[in-house]
DNA sequence: GTTCTAGAAC
DNA sequence: GTTCTAGAAC
């Protein structure tokens, strides 16, 4: 029996097929968003060979099964005919098997039609002798329970290309691209045209809290007075940079208003994936721009270095980011790169904002390098000056308790504040620091054309930034997920000056790192003693504590338990007195309801040792312990999830409890929790003040203790919304707002499993 | 950790 | 007048 397709049979010259690169083009988009018309309209022009894979009609006409759909897919591209997969895709589940047509031969792309849902319905209803028999009534409500549950479709799932339409001049452009795409061609690699789907801060809240600044370039919502004061601001910090803007594809819709409540809830349950987990290093091209430096022998430099690291770096990805479609670093390195059969999941070119890779660009990159001056210093122009307006005045702090100047060649790794709006909206977590080699005469230490050199340092300085980012990758404890034995075993990581591989310290910096080392000692004696050296667990009495205070050198903990600071303690020395509480009990932990739960679900695991009354007093000797509070937390988190599959948890600690003994929380995510009245709960679970138990183990394992965020000010600090990150007032305004948010979660808690969610429930095929 | 409550903010 | 916060006591 023979598969009905429909193929365009436009004669093409023998021999054709094996030179071009197939593409798999996955539709996304609802019934009635046009998915059939755009293929076919491409179909009609198109110099290339496309075959639509219609499930509608696969089984001879009549409605036919994934397996069908897949299998003639697969067929048509070993014949090097691309092909359309002409079905819902609306999640991520039921792309996954489409993806995996996708291979270094053959391109997977999406084609996203996210028109207006009401569109598609109207369209959908109106229609007649649909090939899905998706039509009249019914379609109606089908159409909204399918997009109820619509994941948008992420490079990190393994697409190569993304566009995004969100209306018909959208999709004529994209129409457009697909049809003049001859059989030889190939498009750019990237997410083209989202709009920024977690924007929605409001401004009218933050002009209510008097906060004169307003992140540059977030959304601004249906206010218009605060919508011009934010373009004001962005106009008047990067000029320069605002100026090769309006040629990247990502601009011009950043006033596009969205309502609150309007943005369709994403399953994050795909960011479990580990293509979605592994570190990624967004970095411009160094010295090319302002430093005049050759694009041949940047890009053979660039190809070179890359080729040397993708292999290196485990999981970990290198994206090499331009502004523009038209740079020519960027179709330069691609081209040498393709030669050079580096694996396309672990390098990419992107074409984007450096500053909005995730917003605008979905895709999620923990460390972006910065084109950075001698001085390290905000302004000049180019990224320098869009990286650091973008990140605040939190990453100009940073910098400076890192280094104070830079060598060209030389690379620095700057943790960045989670304060910083490039931490929260874009979830980068450290910023490097580049330093090329210069060839502009105007512009200090030029190297008047001397190439030799000139080649010496820029390839010092990929490597010096590579290193760094596999610094990162130690530190940041997201080692499990990349194999580490490649990786330099020198591990003072984030606070080190980068260096070529055959360079030595400057001694402005070694000074720095030991100042660094010595705070980290200091950090460790408060904790305990110094068991690290000992080895041994030392049991501590109850009095023992006092001293301990007494030890505390910033008085911020100086505090001694109250009465009332004792009844978790009691109950994991005593759990049987307290059978009535307990929901388990064992060697190591008892579990319990927290007495005041802040969220429908909220429990304590409590660690069961003698002594160990909080994180500060955690060694790597407790590392098991921890392990098995997480892992009992996680039971019961998955056990609340089987009961109501909309529950998400988080799992964590406070840096400093208010109760003595060390407790796990267990949370979920609605806070939705009468007890939950003041400031300080909300931000003690919704500030860098909780540490998620995933990040403390990693920290413990890498450094035996974990980094304690002791600072009252977090607890202090503007309600933000969890979700979005909207400012709200006071706590019942919040609480009435986040009773509605089904914005998605900042994109760093969305990493490592920070969430713990139930698996999204299977979409339905059309 | 909560409760109570004065007084600030609306 | 009512709502909300924050500090003290427990």
């Amino acid at each position: 029996m023979e598969m009905e397709m429909e193929i365009d049979d436009t004669p093409k010259p023998k021999g054709e097929e094996t030179k071009g690169k197939p593409i798999v083009v996955i539709l996304v988009g609802a019934p009635g968003s046009g998915k059939s018309t755009f293929c076919e309209q491409v179909m009609a022009s198109s110099t290339r060979t496309w075959v639509r894979i219609c499930q509608d009609t696969i089984g001879n006409g009549k409605s036919g099964t994934k397996a069908q759909c897949l299998k003639s897919a697969a067929s048509a591209l070993n014949d090097g005919k691309s092909v359309f997969i002409d079905r819902c895709n609306l999640n991520r589940e039921q792309r996954a098997e489409f993806l995996k047509l996708g291979n270094p031969n053959v391109d997977a792309h999406a084609v996203v039609l996210d028109l207006p849902a009401k569109l598609c319905i109207s369209r959908s209803v109106k229609r007649t002798g649909h090939e899905g028999n998706l039509q009249g009534g019914k379609a109606a409500a089908v159409v909204n329970r399918m997009l109820q549950k619509k994941e948008f479709p992420k490079l990190s799932e393994g697409f190569t290309r993304i566009t995004f339409c969100q209306n018909e001049s959208d999709v004529q452009a994209a129409h457009n691209t697909y049809s003049a795409l001859g059989p030889l061609d190939t498009l750019p690699n990237g997410s083209f045209g989202q709009k920024n789907p977690d924007a929605k801060i409001q401004l009218g809240i933050m002009r209510f809290l008097k906060k004169v600044e307003v992140p540059a370039n977030t959304v601004s919502d249906a206010n218009n007075i605060q919508s011009s004061v934010s373009h004001k601001n962005t106009e008047e910090k990067e000029p320069s940079y605002r100026g090769h803007d309006n040629i990247s594809s990502f601009s011009g819709n950043a006033s596009k208003e969205l309502k609150e409540g309007e943005n369709l809830a994403v399953c994050s349950s795909g960011s479990h994936a580990s293509l979605n987990n592994a570190p990624t290093l967004a970095f411009p091209s160094i010295s090319t721009s302002d430093f005049q430096f050759n694009l041949e022998k940047a890009s053979d430099i660039i190809v070179e270095v890359v080729e040397e690291y993708v292999n290196k770096l485990g999981s970990a990805r290198l994206v090499l980011v331009d502004v523009s479609h038209k740079s020519k670093i960027l179709s330069l390195v691609k081209t040498k790169a393709a030669q050079k059969n580096i694996e396309l999941n672990k390098f990419l070119t992107f074409v984007g904002d450096i500053t909005k890779l995730y917003s605008e660009g979905g895709l999620r990159c923990n460390v972006i390098a910065n084109a950075a001056n001698w001085r390290l210093k905000p302004g000049g122009g180019g990224v320098n000056a869009a990286i650091f307006n973008a990140a605040g005045p939190a990453l100009e702090v940073a910098t400076k308790e890192q280094a104070q100047s830079l060598h060209p060649g030389k690379a620095v790794v700057v943790p960045l504040p989670s304060t910083s709006p490039l931490f929260s909206r874009e979830g980068v977590t450290h910023v490097i620091h580049v330093l090329g080699p210069n060839m502009n005469q105007h512009r200090p230490n030029c190297l008047n054309n001397d190439y030799i050199k000139g080649c010496q340092i820029l390839r010092e300085a990929y490597t010096s930034l590579f290193e760094g980012f596999a610094s990162t990758i130690k530190t940041q404890g997201k080692l499990a997920k990349v194999s580490n034995e490649n990786l330099d075993s020198n591990s003072s990581g984030a606070q080190e000056v980068i260096e070529g591989a055959n360079t030595k310290h400057s001694p402005n910096n070694d000074q720095k790192n030991k100042r660094e080392h010595k705070h980290e000692y200091d950090r460790s004696k408060k904790c305990k003693g110094s068991q690290d050296e000992i080895g041994a667990n030392i049991p501590e009495s109850k009095i023992g504590k006092v001293d301990k205070n007494n030890d505390k050198i910033d008085g911020s903990m100086a505090k001694a338990w109250g009465s009332w600071a004792q009844a978790l303690h009691k109950i994991a020395m005593h759990p049987q007195i307290h059978k009535d509480v307990a929901l388990e009990i064992s060697d190591d932990v008892v579990v319990l309801n927290d007495l005041y739960p802040k969220a429908r679900r909220h429990l304590l695991v409590l660690a069961r040792s003698e002594g160990l009354d909080c994180l500060a007093d955690v060694s790597k000797d407790h590392l098991q312990l921890l392990k098995t509070m997480h892992d009992v937390g996680l039971k019961w988190a998955e056990k609340f999830l089987q009961e109501d599959a909309l529950l998400i948890f988080r799992l964590g600690y406070h840096s400093v409890p208010s109760m003595r003994q060390l407790h796990l929380h267990v949370i979920s995510q609605d806070f939705d929790s009468k007890n939950l009245k003041h400031k300080k709960h909300w931000n003690s679970f919704n500030t860098a003040f909780f540490l998620n138990s995933v990040d403390v183990l990693e920290e413990v394992s890498s450094h035996g203790k974990a980094t304690l965020r002791d600072d009252e000010s977090l607890l202090s600090m503007e309600l933000r919304c969890h979700r979005c990150r909207s400012a709200h007032p006071n706590i019942p305004r919040l609480k009435s707002h986040i009773s509605k948010c089904r914005a998605p979660f900042p994109p760093s808690l969305l990493q490592n499993s920070r969430l713990v969610l139930a698996p999204c429930n299977a979409g339905i095929d059309p």
